[in-house]
DNA sequence: CTGAAAGCGCTAACAC
DNA sequence: GTGTTAGCGCTTTCAG
């Protein structure tokens, strides 16, 4: 069976394409009776609208993109979910593309949206990511940032609170008796890195710690890598607490712990940035800053969609930060918040 | 600035809109004088193909839908890492759906891709799922499942090997001195997860050891649920070993036994069908049943596009099986395979 | 090697 | 309320 088109409910109707159209798009111009005849019809014999010839000739695609740097993290798999949600609701489809932290394959990704295949944007970001194409981007459709932001870009950002929150971390360490803290981060350009570092140095100022020289260190993406690293950076620093920036770098520690023999938390305190769902089982128990991951997707798509409904909304000034929460477990010793 | 678009290239260059499009797409029969001439304008324009227009004509997308129950879940996290390997490497789109372990929702997604809105799509089922629905996808365009198949549907599958994986956790708590099993199932109509059954009572049988009356807990998606059933399930049967088929219910063994103050693996030894990467980190740490889940979601995908590729290759008679394996941690007492 | 013309299936003006 | 017409931007015969 070939595809029911509109004009074939036209020619069995005796209507013109257009009334059906009207019809199926429940125009108040078409009169009950008929609409009814053509839903009939329609439903008769099974037609399915070609969304492209739609997307074609409206210019809109009912279809957003959401760009992230892989899917399997804990943060990212939840805010997915969020966006899916959202996006189902509204009867919309998502189109999904992981730039692998590459940020060349970014790049081309953008590109690809100059043509109109999505109505919008979700973004976070890869590690090396700068404000190239992007800020084109922004201009040319809605486009929502989450998590991982550009900060260069005036746009819209959902975040969480990243300074506080590495902050609320670096106390909880100092609470817990530490003194030789460091912080593994993701990235230097990185916003949101950026801020966490930040959030670091500031409570080490207020609690009158100082900094030490290797108190940060910046990991890569080779896991590989980054196991050779940390266990350097573990030896030569002898830190006594330790705050991860992202889930993989929370499990990192954890292996290079096993390695070196140290345990947590008597040797090492451990407070990592993760969703991870077994947290709680880990051992020990990881002490961690829980992102509404799920909320942040949620929260992004919703501000999309709200752009996408009016053209007059302004996107571009919307900032919302979603906080995160410490949740204290055995990998760390003070047992407050 | 609008649109550029293959006509715009056709004026400036005083060509036909049809020597365009053919320089576009290296057609053989365009001399390379001209196509350079049209390739450097296009570049310098900025020119962005439309694809709703070239879908359209060609009635081919370049897009593959992928459908899964969720996404927060480690299995189809690295499932999608595959597939969209594949696709980026291919120049495909990947749409996503979750179905949410809702069959209604999946009835409504596979409805959709009657418009030709994708040119093949790669599933995983609900718990629910009946054939209604997949026969007359599977006849209308190229389809994979994997992990989740449809037993009654004839159609290119990759699985892993589910039987036999249950058959050696079975065997492997035997060898832990397990002599009262009980299996958590996912689902009373997925062939993956009776396929697990049979595996299970197969083990039981060859080691003639009886299968205990409640044997097997056919669990929800209600994770609170959930938690009172497998209660009420230990209380009851006294189990001294327990294979959880999905990473969701391993999880949820390990809440339940913290409730129950059953230590693991001392009171309860548990196996997991799980691809956690922080498996080996739990309390105490989880042996698992790991699925190639990057490789299947690999498979399915290349399969997939083989049969896009060309018509007459005999996609639906395609059947791979992709082997797991089990790695022995400390959740149970055997420390062979 | 290039071009003219026809249309993919749908929608939006504008008539009637 | 319904129909006519003219495309959206691209690809594909088929002529030249």
């Amino acid at each position: 069976m070939e595809n029911v088109t509109i004009r074939m409910l036209a020619e069995r109707l005796q209507l013109s394409t257009a009334t059906i159209s009207k019809a199926l798009n429940n125009s108040h111009e078409i009169s009950e009776e008929t609409r009814q005849r053509v839903l009939a019809l329609a439903a008769e014999l099974n037609y399915v609208p070609n969304p492209y010839a739609s997307s074609l000739r409206k210019k809109a695609s009912n279809t957003i993109a959401v760009v992230i740097p892989e899917v399997a993290d804990s943060f990212f798999a939840e805010a997915i979910n969020g966006i899916e949600a959202v996006a189902q609701e509204k009867g919309y489809h998502v189109l999904i593309y992981l730039s692998h932290e590459n940020c060349q394959k970014e790049q081309t990704i953008l590109k690809d949206f100059q043509s109109g295949r999505v109505d919008g944007v979700l973004i976070s970001v890869t590690t090396e990511t700068t404000a190239t194409g992007l800020e084109q981007l922004v201009r040319d459709k809605p486009v929502v940032f989450f998590d991982r932001v550009c900060e260069e870009v005036k746009a819209a950002k959902i975040t969480t609170d990243d300074a506080a929150a590495a902050y609320r971390a670096t106390t909880h360490l100092i609470a817990g008796g530490c003194r030789r803290i460091g912080l593994l981060s993701a990235s230097r350009q990185l916003s949101i890195s950026n801020k966490r570092a930040e959030g670091f140095q500031q409570a080490l100022l207020d609690h009158q710690l100082p900094l030490l020289p290797n108190a940060i260190t910046y990991c890569t993406n080779d896991s590989a890598a980054n196991h050779q690293l940390l266990k350097t950076a573990f030896l030569e620093n002898d830190y006594d607490g330790i705050i991860a920036t992202t889930e993989k770098l929370s499990t990192a520690v954890y292996e290079v712990c096993e390695a070196l023999q140290w345990r947590i938390p008597e040797d090492l305190q451990v407070i990592g940035f993760s969703n991870l769902s077994t947290a709680r089982f880990l051992h020990p128990s990881l002490t961690t800053i829980t992102q509404p991951a799920f909320e942040m997707g949620k929260a992004a798509a919703t501000l999309l969609f709200r752009a996408l409904k009016s053209n007059n909304f302004p996107l571009q000034q919307q900032q919302e930060v979603i906080p995160s929460s410490l949740i204290a477990r055995n990998s760390t010793l003070a047992k407050d918040k």
